[in-house]
DNA sequence: CGATTTTGACCAGCGC
DNA sequence: GCGCTGGTCAAAATCG
């Protein structure tokens, strides 16, 4: 195998989980670079996001934990687990995550990180677990939606921005005057 | 100096 | 009611 195994494998992980927005396996994107793969996840992970219409609020008990109490079918606000083959934790999606603490899992002898969002207003949170049969492959769950695009803009982004014509960076005070 | 990471403690929900 | 698990926050330490 190469020595970089940084194959991103998107599976239905929603295993227990029910309103959990499940991906296509796409699991040709072996001999990809793990970067095409990346915009490839990190794409799809905000359209799943996007289309959120979780919106029902049937019931007002909602508790402080907005997480995903298993109240009702709908309740959570998102959440979007992977199962991403990597010999060590995923890097950034893009956005910068601090960790906020380590747990051990009984389901697992590896521990369980918890990673949020160190953006401004951004409170998003992450999860990341190593798997109990594969240690090479790591689950890595995303709780929430970002506030803000991605600090890593990379490629192609904002096609038009400084074409426009009306913009007077000059003096636009004191046309002509001096002292 | 600031941000980030690390570990422990604390709290809340659920089960029994 | 107690115990357990899981999750979060906080203080201190470290790195850049
Ligand atoms: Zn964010």
């Amino acid at each position: 195998m190469d020595g970089s195994l940084h194959q991103f494998q998107l599976f239905d992980y929603d295993m227990m989980i029910q309103d959990d927005y499940s991906f296509d396996q796409d699991a040709h994107l072996s001999s990809q670079n793990w970067f095409s793969s990346h915009q490839n996840i990190s794409n799809n992970i905000r359209n799943i996001e996007s289309k959120n219409p979780i919106s029902t609020s049937a019931s007002s008990d909602i508790k402080r934990k907005s997480g995903a109490m298993k109240k009702n079918p709908v309740d959570m606000g998102l959440r979007v687990a992977f199962r991403t083959k990597s010999k060590l934790d995923i890097m950034d999606d893009g956005y910068k995550w601090r960790k906020y603490g380590k747990k051990m899992v009984k389901n697992s002898p590896n521990p369980r990180n918890y990673f949020k969002c160190s953006s401004g207003g951004c409170k998003v949170k992450k999860r990341v677990e190593r798997d109990r049969d594969d240690s090479a492959y790591v689950i890595t769950t995303y709780d929430g939606v970002h506030n803000h695009e991605s600090p890593n803009c990379m490629v192609y982004q904002m096609p038009s921005i400084v074409p426009i014509d009306g913009w007077t960076l000059e003096d636009s005070f004191t046309p002509s005057s001096s002292s």
